[in-house]
DNA sequence: GCTATTTTTTAGGTTTGTCTAAATTTATTT
DNA sequence: AAATAAATTTAGACAAACCTAAAAAATAGC
């Protein structure tokens, strides 16, 4: 395994989540997503270049090579196994870890990774519900639905917040809604497309639909 | 708590263990210690001086102001505790801990620290029996001796390895001496100083002077 | 199909932390 | 105490990773 700075692991990991299958990733993309001037992302991209990470002809976008592909998904398996560890070791709240694990990510040692994979018994899901990736970069589909989408009185966990903005957070907060908590719905009301549900063993509760579009959940 | 580069701590850090009581650090010193040239060390001793965290006049060496000592502590407790965490929890052989926490040490989130410190259920020394300062930057001193000036017959626990060279380190590999180990000094040949001693449930050993003035144990 | 706008790249500059080589200060010898 | 040696600092350069401003290419509007 190359050794990466964590300038370059940062872009890697960033690319890997904005390229899809069909379309490359552009330079106005990234440079919003890192906060960093388009100007930035073109000397990156002629490095990474170099290095054989990313394919790119100038204005035509980017895309991970496989060998980006691998450092990438190496960088995220660290990322998530830390937020894991965050979250059921040192019981850190679901939305601290990511701030943590940004740093925690950029120490590469494998043994250190393997090991801490092993003391955590190989989990498969971060708290956010996104898969952690094995060593070989092999990992999970997370089959998540929205609460919107879920049926009636089908026991399910909320694994995953979409669209993580500050005020949806905070609004997470009030109602005391976090990741991990199991919930049911008990009534739609087409309405307005909100919903009565059910959190652990509190009382019923309303939400909005545009909210439960954005409270992704696990059967089970 | 100021926030410092990976560079600047290891400066800090380097400083505050080769500063004594009467004399500075030189330039030379810190240079070695660093694996950098002297020109380098002015350099940054110039930027610290403006930071406030060391006392330096040109040619004359240096040494640490309170906010200096303090930082360098806060850095030492973080290095400490991953150290502990990564023998105790990951189970790493007690002399592949510093590597890593080399770089985990930089990793600088006061909450990710003081969780940590409290999952471990605050342990005072690392795994090397050096001892772990508090949030303060309080610890307690490890009254340390070395198997040499150990009594016959007292119990004691191998907790720290002065001078660890390469050769020595490869010497306790050979001879099978480990930190942790139970050890007690079964006799003592004043002609050359050697010592038979007795490991945990091990057949009886004989080590030179030399060896035993680098190993230091804790009563118990 | 040609402007106008947007996107991207180039050119050149800045900061951090390093380096080499030369100059300067301090310490050691005789 | 002068000469030599050792330690330290200065001066100037370099790489990484960023920046701004200007130029060039691609895209969109009419």
């Amino acid at each position: 395994m190359l050794n990466f700075s964590t300038s370059e692991e940062n872009y890697l990991k960033t690319i890997f989540h904005l390229q899809t299958r069909d379309s490359n990733v552009t330079t106005n993309e990234l440079a919003e997503r890192l906060h960093a001037r388009p100007a930035s992302i073109t000397d990156m991209m002629k490095k990474l270049k170099t290095r054989k990470l990313v394919n790119y002809q100038p204005y035509q976008g980017f895309r991970l090579t496989m060998e980006g592909k691998r450092a990438a998904l190496n960088i995220i398996r660290r990322h998530r196994l830390w937020e894991y560890f965050l979250a059921e070791k040192l019981k850190f709240n679901w939305d601290e870890v990511h701030e943590v694990a940004e740093q925690l990510e950029h120490v590469s040692n494998k043994k250190l990774i393997d090991k801490l994979d092993e003391y955590l018994a190989y989990p498969k899901f971060d708290p956010h519900g996104d898969p952690i990736p094995d060593t070989n970069g092999k990992m999970e589909l997370s089959k998540q639905i929205s609460l919107a989408e879920l049926h009636l009185n089908k026991p399910a966990r909320i694994c995953y917040i979409a669209n993580q903005s500050e005020l949806l957070l905070e609004h997470l907060q009030e109602k005391k809604i976090k990741i991990g908590a199991s919930v049911m719905v008990k009534r739609k009301f087409t309405y307005d497309d909100s919903l009565e549900i059910k959190l652990d063993n509190k009382p019923a509760l309303n939400i909005s639909g545009q909210l439960a579009k954005n409270i992704f959940v696990k059967h089970g």
